[in-house]
This record gives structure tokens, C-alpha cells and sequence, in this order.
DNA sequence: CCTTTGCACTTGCAAATCGCAAGCAAATGT
DNA sequence: ACATTTGCTTGCGATTTGCAAGTGCAAAGG
């Protein structure tokens, strides 16, 4: 059991508590856009985050029911993550900070994914949340 | 200067680069929606931000572009923070973060704000943008 | 079988950051 | 003149991070 403690009852407040750090989010990102759900997956990320510091957010996100833990269907030795209803509702705050990222930072990001959040930003956030949901890729 | 260093070209990780703590969002939540602007009233939060913290998130804001800092008009001892256009364009993912908290944690929010940002979030999104911008509030 | 490989962590440790309390300096109030 | 307000800065112990190395376990190879 990973407790946090609740700083204030704010919901922004809150929200932080579970999200507010560099790496958490991350994890998350990698499981929407690019369909990820393994520990060594997450670990090929271009930002090199440390094994025991994503050892402890997948802890602190399974306890706070964001993501369940599983098995895998082919390797016992495996496990694959998955995000819960609480943790696809995540996708509309990465959606937002990839529209204030791309717009106020230098990015790169593939501009056909910039076009659609831009112009049709709940399709794009339903369509994400659906793919998520359903893990259609690998 | 405060310079950040940019793990990735990833919009999500940049944005994280600048916001991923537990307390810089925090910052710009008061500014936007409680109409803060000076130190003080920053550090009377019902999270109790600690004095150090606080002075160097807001310069690390400052040198970021999110936020500008200027003599108050009627004490000279006084400083007044105000947001950027870069920093109004949080706003968004403020909304987002208030949503989740909201429908997964237990807080605490006036209902009538809650069922604004539920009914009509580009709206709200644009009417606490404009006040920001206009610091119609003392 | 027995060894090797891949995967998922765990551990140790130095360095950075945080959180708390106290101190400080300039502008203001009385 | 003296005390207070305001916006920080400093010191320091505790926590968290980042890096490297090691561990345990299951499947694959010989």
C-alpha cells in the first residue's frame, strides 16, 4: 500500500498529489499514444527514467487504481499494465499539455497529431481513450 | 536564470520539464482562480507552501516566460505577479486537473463552479483566461 | 538436465532537493 | 524613533533522486 497524503481538499491539489511529478505522466503517455503496458517498454523511453523510480510510480499508480497489473498472456515472467476507467480519464489533461507543449516550447511532434488535437480536440480524446481502453495495438 | 534542462522533444515532457511538481500548478491555480499576486498571499494556501520553495518556483516562472514581476502601483515593498500569455494558456489544464480530482478523489469544490467547468468548459476555460488577463480582482 | 538469456525488479550509495525554522533588509506604519 | 510588514535568504536534517550493480525467476538453447 503506497498512502499519499492529501495536502489540502482542492481537487487541483489532489489531482497533484497522485500526478504532480516528472515522471508519473510520462508512464501514462506512453501507455495512450504509444500503446505500451511493460516494464521494460516504459524503460526505452527517450527520457531514461531509473528502474526503481518507475518500480515505485507503477506501485504508486496500481495502489491508487489507475493501472492494474496482470500477468502476461505469453510470458509468465511477464507482467502488463493497464490502465483502469480512472487512469483513461487521464487523457484529456496529457491532450491539454501537449497542445501548451507544442505551442510555447520547442517540440517535436508529428503534425498530423498536432492537426487533430487542434481542430477536433474531444474526437481526439474519445478516439485515444477508446484505443487505450481496447489495447488494439501489439 | 533559472535553466531548465529539457529531457525530451516530446511536448508532454517539455511541458513537465517546466510543471511537474507538486507545486508550481499550485501557483498559477491561485492566480487564476482565487485572484492572488503577491507572495504573501501565495504562501497563506491552505497547502503551506514552504517560503524557500515558493521564492524559487516563482523565479524559475518567471525566467520561463509563464509570469511577470513588477513593483506593486501602491506599496513599494510590494510585489505584483502577473501571468503571461504563456501563462494564461495553462488555464486548460488547470480545468482538466480540477475535472479528474473532482470525479476521482474526494474534495471539496463549490458545486455551481463544478457544474460550470462540466456543462461548459470552453467557456469557463475562456472566462477565467479573460480574468486573469484582466485582473479585474484586487 | 543444465546453462544461458531476458525480464522485472531491488539494493546501495552519493548527490540533489525538500521542508522547517530562523534570520535579514528595505519600506511602512504609529 | 521604534515596531511591523513584506519578501525573501540561509542553515540544516530528512527525504527523494539518479546511477550502477546485483538478485530472483521463468523460459529457451544445447
Amino acid at each position: 500500500m503506497k498512502a499519499l497524503k492529501q495536502r489540502s481538499t482542492c481537487p487541483i491539489s489532489t489531482s497533484l498529489d497522485v500526478l504532480g511529478d516528472k515522471w508519473t505522466l510520462l508512464i501514462i503517455r506512453d501507455m495512450v499514444f504509444a500503446g505500451k503496458s511493460t516494464y521494460g517498454q516504459f524503460l526505452q523511453s527517450a527520457e531514461k527514467m531509473a528502474t526503481n523510480i518507475l518500480a515505485d510510480r507503477l506501485a504508486v499508480l496500481e495502489s491508487q487504481g489507475l493501472l492494474t497489473k496482470a500477468v502476461a498472456a505469453d510470458k509468465k515472467s511477464k507482467f502488463t499494465y493497464r490502465l483502469t476507467e480512472k487512469g483513461v480519464a487521464i487523457v484529456p489533461i496529457l491532450v491539454e499539455l501537449v497542445l501548451w507543449g507544442a505551442q510555447h516550447s520547442a517540440t517535436t511532434i508529428d503534425p498530423s497529431l498536432l492537426a487533430e488535437l487542434q481542430t477536433g480536440k474531444d474526437a481526439a480524446v474519445e478516439k485515444y481513450q477508446r484505443l487505450a481502453r481496447a489495447e488494439l495495438r501489439s
